[in-house]
Parts: structure tokens; sequence; C-alpha cells
DNA sequence: TAAAGTATGTTGTAAATCCAACAAAACGGA
DNA sequence: TCCGTTTTGTTGGATTTACAACATACTTTA
């Protein structure tokens, strides 16, 4: 496991923990480090949860499968990134999605009850552990109910102008550059990319905004 | 405090917590308890991050307000509920939204930093608030993800294809019974009603569900 | 600098959605 | 049962969006 703490230690699970404390846990979380071939499931849906992992090296993909088994691809993650930690910590028995490695991969494995639980080892850093693990969710959490709000207005403009309020309130200006092409606003507004050109088109002769590529600047409104 | 321990042991933050033990704790969480009047305002956005929220009597709404001080309602907790937790547990420095008293209410304050990071004073069950914190937060997630899912499909027919199915893999049948009516499903989906209706008339004659009021029945499909 | 590639803007048409208004059905007391 | 209320279904017209196709602007690199 030592040659892997590089990589270990950059995961935000650990963030705060010192490398020799992340070895002196990995008993306690029954850590273990499997290499798996790609396009190998490492966790199969319905399996019950009972690992929390970390890309070490390569890379997994998170797929859902519906009804009549239909795959769709929920998120794929490198290195150091956390998986299956939100329904490790959500407490639920069976894993509502699959993880398989996209490529020839190594994985670190957790017992998820061991790291969601505080040991009674006196294990000081298990409770730094879970801070982190609480936070990283919470995070996701916040984000996900920013972006619902946003993606639940009903036009293309109203959309839009949730998502440039939100800019403009984050940035406290009413000028501001944009971290998105345009088509990765549209993706992320759920809308097409050239209808939304067109309604930003729109939306400048209206004198609701100046803008121009990715800066854009809001204007008065009655 | 103890007049209104048969509310807090309901909050989902102390459960498998006993009242004596919720009543050890309140030093250590340095829980208020302040009475409001309707329309005061308990946490002001913007405001630092220092306290986590139960509703012990009355009735508070969480405000989001947007650059140009529209103020929209984002929820509206009972008691036994809990607020400003997620910000909490995110580790914001800011709060995002504002709370305020919706009628006059009795409102259960405690030192956020104190419930998330676990004190040094041998509080066993501090570790269990933890844990419950960390449950509800991860919890709240899932069900964002469920619903995010579903409502970035782009038309109406996909969305409702995507919660049937969600639904039908949920209670393993082809066959089953939502638990909303149309105006509380097509608020889900975001979108309207009426259309709605007249979509699921639509995939019915297209041979893709049978459906009579809440109950469904997803046929085969190639 | 030229050329190729990518990102963005514009437009017309077909399709989907919203909205309003109303019809039909289901429901809940009196 | 009858009546009023609520929910659900249906329809047509106005609006909005998606989609495709293309024009223009910007980037990269040979």
């Amino acid at each position: 496991m030592k040659k892997y703490i590089q990589v270990i230690e950059k995961c935000s699970l650990f963030s705060g923990i010192s490398r020799e404390e992340i070895l002196e846990m990995s008993g306690c979380l029954k850590i273990t480090v499997v290499k798996v071939a790609k396009n190998q499931t490492i966790i199969a849906e319905g399996d019950p949860v009972k690992y929390m992992g970390v890309v070490l090296s390569g890379s997994v993909r998170v797929i859902r499968e519906d009804y009549y088994g239909n795959r769709t691809i929920v998120a794929e993650m490198g290195p150091a990134e956390l998986f299956a930690e939100t329904a490790a910590a959500a407490g639920a028995v069976k894993m509502p999605v699959s993880v398989t490695a996209s490529q020839d991969s190594e994985i670190m494995l957790m017992d998820c009850r061991k790291a969601i639980y505080s040991c009674c080892n006196g294990c000081i850093f298990h409770n730094r552990l879970i801070a982190n693990l609480l936070q990283a969710v919470a995070e996701k959490n916040m984000l996900l109910n920013q972006k619902m709000e946003i993606i639940s207005k009903r036009t293309t403009r109203e959309k839009l102008m949730a998502y440039l309020l939100y800019e403009a309130k984050k940035k406290n200006s009413g000028e501001f550059v944009i971290p998105y092409s345009r088509q990765e606003l549209a993706d992320y507004l759920g809308v097409d990319r050239s209808a939304m050109s067109a309604e930003i088109a729109r939306m400048r002769k209206d004198g609701l905004i100046e803008s121009k590529k990715s800066r854009f600047k809001l204007l008065e409104h009655l």
C-alpha cells in the first residue's frame, strides 16, 4: 500500500491526515488494493454496500442500469477520486449503481462501515476521516441543489437568467466571466446549444444583458 | 430545554441517542433555545455559518435571494426538522440562504463546529450524532441525484419514462402504483400537467405503457 | 501566414411544450 | 342520492425549442 500513498493522500477523504496516520489507519479500515482489468466490474448494482473505493491508477465508470437493462454512464473517476461514498454514507443496503474499470486499474477498497462509524481503537484521525466524508457529501449536495434550482426553470431564458444571476451573486458583480464554453453551458442547463446562442442574442436585443463570448454583464431591470 | 425534549428526540440528527444523552450533550453543542416572532430572520444570507437549527414549534422558511434581490422560498420546515445543516457540513463560510420564521416559533440552535467536529470530552454519542448527520446529508444527496437524472431528460416523454423505469426498478416489477397525483408528478418532472396527461395518453396509444390513474404497467419494448 | 480545426452565431422548419378553457370522471360530505 | 369540489383527460392555438445546415470568428499548428 505504501507505493500508492502519494495518490491516496491527494484524496479528499484523507485531507488533513498525514501519510503516517493514513498507514496507521489502514488496518482499521480493512484497506485492500485490487488490480482490475479493463471492463471488469468492481462493484455490481444490487451488491450489498460494503466498500467505498479510491482510484489509485487507471479510471472507473459509475454505471446505472434501468428496468430494461439499458446502461448509462453516470460518472467517470480518475486517480485519487472517491466512489461509492454516497451509498455508503446514506446507509443504503444495496448499491444503486455499478462500478467498472474503464482501463486496467488499481483500486483501493475500504470497509465502509469501519470508515463511517467511529472505531473504538482510539484511532484519533478516524474522526477527521468522517468529517472529511461529511464535507465531501455536503459539498456535492450544495452543487446539486444549485444546479437543480437552475435546470428546474421551464424556459431557456429563465434557465440562463437563473444561471447568470447566480454567477453575478457569486462574483458579487453584475459583470463577470463564466467558466463554460457555449456547449458546456448548454449541457449544464440541459438545452440545445444553438437555441441557447439564439436566446442569448435575444436577451441582448431585449436589453437584459450585454455579452461577448464568456463575458457577461447584467443590465438594470424594472 | 427539557420541555422540548419530545420534539428534539424526533429529529433525525438525534436518532439512536436517548433523552438523557441528548441532555448531556447539550452543553457540548452549546445549545440555545430562542423564540422568534413571525417574519423574524433567524439566519441571514451572508452570515458566517455558525449555527445549525432544529424547529421546536412553529415553522421556518429557507429563502434564497438573487442578484436583484428577488426572494424565492426554497423550503419550509416544521417541528423536529433540521435546517442549515448542509452549509454547516460543507464547511461553507457564508450562509447561501436566509432562514426566517413563518409563524411565531421556537428554535433550537447549536454550534455547528461543535456538532461536526468530534469533541474531546469523551462524549460518546457525539460520534453517533455525526454519523446521523452524514446519513441525512447523504440520503438527501441520493434523492437529488435521482431527481436530477430524471429532470435532465429533454422531452416530457423521456422524463416520464425515466421516472416510470425508476419506479419499476424500485418495485422490481413492471406494474406498480406511483405515489403522486398528476399535478404532483408534473411538478416533480418540471412539466405542464395537461401536456403531461396528453403525453401519457400518447404513450398508451403507442403501446409503451398501460395506465389507469396512478397504476402503471410497462410493456415490452424492442 | 495559410490551412485546418474548433467554437460561436444565425436562420428556417418541424416538433414539442405551454397555456387556457373546457369536458369527464372521481370524490366527499350533507 | 345529489351537489359541489377536486382531479384527470382532451383539445386548439400561441409560443418555445430542437435540429440541421450553414456562416462567421477565433485558435492552433505546420
